[in-house]
DNA sequence: TTAGGGTTAG
């Protein structure tokens, strides 16, 4: 399926991305060359610099221009799927062409530091500038006292020693009005430096041009500082410009600010413009560092893309490049993004191997992976691991163990757990900890557990966010405890919790299995939720409602809800429907569900098999659906249509130690409707029956109401 | 933060 990516540049054009298609990652990219044309040939639009400013770009070619020997040999390239994962060095088809270059290979040089033996004195004097709460005058009259005389080297010491970036721009703007000395790029970029920790962009970009207009160079330091300055105020579109810029006057980025660039792209999700960069650099000669790796695996990472990642890998074996840290941990985040728990398992080994001691976030990571895939064993290995070894643990790991706890249904665990948190010197009970564990009474249904846990956070205050609220109203309904879950859903809006689509697809699940009053409780309740939603189910129950108005009305609560809802709402709706015996509207969701796209491969058929997929559906919607195949069958045996040897129904095993048991459900639904499907003893969750048995079913039930 | 780039939570 393709997906868009959100640009948040203007300068570009939305790109579509599929998964699915492989992508080529180089220079067979026709699109991603053209596309990187349309970037560098943009023109930045605001704020203009000043008119005055003479920066003159034009005078040196654009990155595009330069690019453009490049992007022909490429364009009459045809795409190489098999290049993609190999070294660039066969990249160049005409050897004899000069290789263009993108970056600078030497990394810019660092003044050196001589001792100051005035350090110690000048670094209490900024302190006292960072703590004091002067006013701008006030601050002023304390510079004053400045126990050495503001030289260059002393000034530079007190200015990279302020905090936050108001003082230092006070103190910057002092200096440059003292005028003892040419203020030259380091001031700037340390001031900028400031700048940035305080996100002031608006700021930083005043001293570039301030730069720009008093002939003082700009740098690859200052380059790097206002890009990731942009960066991180979400201002993308400068980002690039600046970058862009940079170019125009003539400066070659090093390979921090081309790094720094390459994440500005990994950030966007943009993989195409990240690969177009990086192998430019490549071609120009350079070795990428760690840091460009990790970039490159996050942006896989993201976008959840297995041959990305590999690719990420083989490149730095293929240039024996060691990771480090860093990237150990970003790669085992991408792969359990990528959904491959087992290859994070000897990613990890390898890790440790190598003599790395990995930190928390690696263990954030792998825990999380193991919780996600339930593989509760290789959980509990490393955790105990973690011990043993005195690995580093902080509190997100802590939480992240409880949310392992959580996926796995270790409730004894997880209580263990809590209660060493709650002793710990080291780590704090947040709402994290708090929502995991109810997390995990909400699954197993301990009402009694997560009432007092809902005490005790309100005495604590410990604040309830919409996911805790979401548990307690799950815990509460399914133990029918329905004017606890009033109060529970109550107390929360009023403390500020805004209910998203997750508590209300909660709250209309407890209505699906509640009856009478209690059903209008919680009716009332979504009611104040998501009127729309309540109005809907309304809707159903009158038996005056027409299709089309069920079919518009659904469409348009469908948009206004986020994708991984969605199915869900339709799954309770159609419950609510067969738990009022209204079976014909189940049968009207199931079809809307399927056609808005809320049922993808519910049917997948094979010349040997067809199959009826369930695994995602309720038991209401798996019954319907079920069903809706029968019907079908039966007109396909009547009319004497091929069929093929064996029809099966997946409903899934149930990995989860919580999950309802949809196979049992369906098991007993096959049985009431004396189907001829049997449950595989091989194959857990499946249904079988082979093309004689349902003919002879269709004929027979035929025949008894003939 | 000690003049610039990359990684942790429903």
């Amino acid at each position: 399926m393709a997906a868009k990516f959100s640009t948040g540049l203007d300068i570009h054009c939305s790109i579509p991305y599929t998964s699915d298609t492989k992508l080529p990652y180089g220079f067979s990219s026709r699109l991603a060359i053209k596309r990187l044309t349309i970037l560098c040939n943009s023109t930045s639009k605001s704020p203009k610099p000043p008119p005055n400013v003479v920066d003159s770009p034009g005078k040196n070619p654009s990155l595009s221009e330069q690019l453009k020997p490049l992007s022909n040999t490429i364009l009459d390239d045809p795409p190489n799927q098999a290049r993609i994962l190999s070294k660039p060095k066969s990249t160049w088809v005409n050897p004899t062409r000069p290789k263009p270059s993108v970056l600078s290979l030497q990394r810019q040089k660092r003044s050196s530091y001589s001792y100051n033996p005035q350090i110690r004195d000048l670094k209490k004097f900024a302190r006292r500038l960072s703590d004091c709460h002067f006013s701008d005058d006030g601050f002023l009259a304390v510079l004053e006292d400045i126990p050495h005389p503001p030289t260059r080297v002393n000034a530079l010491l007190v200015l990279n020693s302020l905090r936050p970036w108001q003082k230092t721009l006070l103190f910057f703007n002092w200096i440059k009005t003292q005028n003892l000395f040419p203020l030259e790029t380091i001031f700037y970029n340390v001031a900028m430096k400031s700048l940035r920790f305080g996100r002031q962009f608006q700021k930083i970009e005043e001293l570039a041009y301030d730069m720009i207009e008093s002939g003082i160079d700009l740098d690859n330091i200052t380059y790097s500082t206002i890009i990731t300055c942009a960066k991180r105020c979400n201002l993308f579109d400068k980002a690039v410009e600046w970058f862009e810029r940079m170019y125009k006057t003539g400066l070659m980025p090093d390979e921090v600010t081309y790094s720094a660039v390459l994440d500005v792209y990994a950030q966007l999700g943009k993989v195409e413009e990240v690969m177009s960069l990086y192998e430019r650099g490549r071609a120009s000669g350079w070795t990428p560092d760690p840091v460009a790796f990790a970039v490159l695996a996050k942006v896989f990472g993201a976008a959840g893309d297995y041959d990305g990642i590999r690719f990420v890998l083989q490149e730095m074996k293929s240039l024996e490049v060691q990771p480090n840290l860093v990237v150990y941990n970003t790669l085992l985040e991408a792969m359990g993004k990528a959904g491959k728990p087992g290859l994070a398992r000897s990613l990890f080994e390898e890790m440790v191997e190598s003599g790395l001691r990995p930190d928390a976030k690696t263990l954030t990571a792998l825990i999380k992976i193991y919780g996600k895939a339930r593989w509760a064993r290789d959980a509990l290995e490393l955790w105990e691991r973690m011990k043993s070894n005195g690995w580093p643990m902080d509190f997100i790991l802590y939480n992240t163990l409880l949310s392992m706890c959580a996926d796995l249904g270790l409730e004894e665990e997880a209580e263990t757990l809590f209660d060493d948190m709650r002793r710990s010197e080291h780590c704090r009970l947040d709402s994290w900890s708090y929502t995991a564990m109810l997390n995990i009474y909400g699954s197993v249904g301990n009402a009694e557990k997560a009432m007092a846990l809902f005490e005790e956070m309100s005495k604590v205050g410990v604040e309830l966010n919409v996911m805790g609220c979401t548990c307690l109203v799950q815990c509460f309904g399914r133990a029918k405890r329905i004017d606890d879950l009033v109060k529970v859903f109550e107390a929360s809006v009023e403390r500020g919790v805004k209910p998203d689509d997750r508590l209300c697809g909660c709250l209309l699940s407890v209505v699906s299995y509640c009856k009478g009053n209690d059903a209008d409780k919680v009716l009332t309740c979504l009611q104040q939720a998501n009127p729309r939603l309540a109005a809907f189910v309304k809707l159903l129950e009158d038996e005056s409602t027409s299709f089309d108005i069920l079919k518009e009305e659904f469409r348009s609560i469908l948009s206004n809800t986020s994708d991984d809802a969605r199915r869900p709402f339709c799954n309770c709706l159609i419950d609510i429907c067969r738990n009022k015996n209204r079976s014909e509207r189940a049968h009207e969701l199931l079809y809307l569900g399927t056609v808005y796209g809320l049922y993808p491969g519910l049917h997948t058929k094979t010349p040997e098999e067809w199959r009826l997929n369930v695994r995602a559906l309720s038991v209401g919607a798996a019954h319907t659906a079920f069903e809706e195949w029968m019907g079908t069958l039966a007109r396909i045996v009547q009319s004497q249509e091929p069929l093929p040897e064996v029809l099966s129904a997946n409903t899934g095993a149930g990995t989860h130690k919580f999950s309802q048991g949809l196979a049992n459900a369906f098991a007993s639904h096959v049985e009431k409707l004396s189907a001829p499907f049997k449950q595989s003893e091989e194959k857990a969750g499946f249904f079988i029956a082979t093309r004689e048995d349902v003919v002879s079913w269709v004929q027979s039930k035929a025949a008894a109401t003939a």
